[in-house]
DNA sequence: ACCTGAACACCGTTCAAGT
DNA sequence: ACCTGAACACCGTTCAAGT
């Protein structure tokens, strides 16, 4: 029929910033980090590497803009009734929960924490940090820690999600680290050893969890 | 003359792993991660790329053989005398003291930790953590816990080698950020601007160990 | 056993040329 | 204004060929 052929199902809708990070975010997250080529991105848009270029200049704002996008849906606002602790700890597993769904973000936040999404962290939690009463003197140093810890975290959780393949089971991944750990030199890695089956299973957002507690506990007892 | 034609001052030493690596720890401190390049290599041994596969298998092993080189000669062994304390801030001064040094040995510490340089480092907070009379179910938690703190500090330490030019004076860096912190929208970040003073003289090393000492409180408090 | 260096299969990025 | 895709200047890695 003549007016389907007059409209193909809409043959391509035109390139957009918004578009070009969405298929990032989707290549990353399948391919992970090192899949994300504009080669691959331009197949996936049915257009050529150049094109992209007009609406992004280049892959590290590629990754900025993809980081920002999950970052945004992912960690919640403040919530003006919660206490100083409740809020540290509700904005720290919303990063969490942004770099355990993500991975690759949380290369990108430990590579670019004085942009937006990290310096409105250490921003949020140094506010948290005032509001419990650190003197003024150690404030920074006390938002630095926690961030700092935030970032290590991140940035472990992006070397695990790395490695893995993306269809690995994470009880799977845990239990072969515990097996590797158990089977170090005793004589060498005794901690590591007997540390090794609380690694079969444990829940890492708990453990994440606790370390903030802990470091929310220096600041109490400071 | 005859002699000197036969004897050319030693025209090439036979290549081996321990040059290369020498050679990777020199081009990574002079030109940075992005610098260590299989051929800036091979012509800094006057050889071809080929040749450095026979002795290492390939980049990720150089960027860890370069990383055991400067931990093996900066991070000290344990002090028997030293209560739990002052050796767990002794060890995170001295990964401190080598990413310092090295910025991409931060990057390469958080990529690998779990190879030996990290996982060594891991092994003896935890057992100072054991000493510290942490109970077992705890001790994995809090050995992590500064474990990823001093993660968390030495790929930001890297991020900032990569940033500045080789030869931009430190200070002249962190007047940098303390401007550009203190010109941020006042409504939106009034923390950063307020702690951005602080950021202009602050002293690298000592935040670091005040991050120590804090979740060293943290430990104690419990 | 060890080295050479051309070649392969990729990258990110640019840019003349098109619409 | 926006898109195309070939081309440029790199990478890490391999491998036949040499010594």
């Amino acid at each position: 029929m003549a007016t389907r052929a007059r409209r193909p199902e809409r043959r391509q809708e035109p390139l957009s910033r918004e578009r070009i990070v969405g298929a990032a975010v989707e290549l990353l997250d399948t391919v992970g980090e090192g899949g994300l080529t504009f080669r691959a991105l331009a197949e996936r848009l049915t257009t050529g590497p150049g094109a992209i270029y007009w609406h992004v200049t280049g892959k590290a704002e590629l990754l900025a803009a993809a980081t920002e996008a999950v970052m945004a849906t992912t960690v919640p606002p403040d919530d003006a009734d919660a206490t100083p602790q409740e809020a540290i700890r509700a904005l720290a597993l919303g990063v969490f929960d942004a770099i355990d769904a993500h991975p690759w973000v949380g290369a990108q936040l430990a590579r670019a924490s004085w942009q937006p999404p990290m310096l409105g962290v250490f921003e949020r939690v140094g506010r948290q940090v005032q509001a419990l009463g650190v003197p003024d003197r150690s404030q920074f140093t006390v938002a630095s820690t926690l961030v700092n810890y935030v970032l290590g975290v991140a940035g472990q959780n992006a070397v695990v999600g790395e490695t893995l393949q993306p269809d690995t089971d994470r009880t799977e991944f845990l239990g072969a680290v515990a097996d590797a750990w158990a089977g170090l030199d005793a004589a060498a890695y005794p901690f590591t050893r007997a540390v090794a089956a609380q690694m079969r299973d444990h829940d890492d957002r708990a453990e994440f969890l606790a370390g903030i507690e802990l470091i929310l506990a220096g600041i109490t007892a400071r």
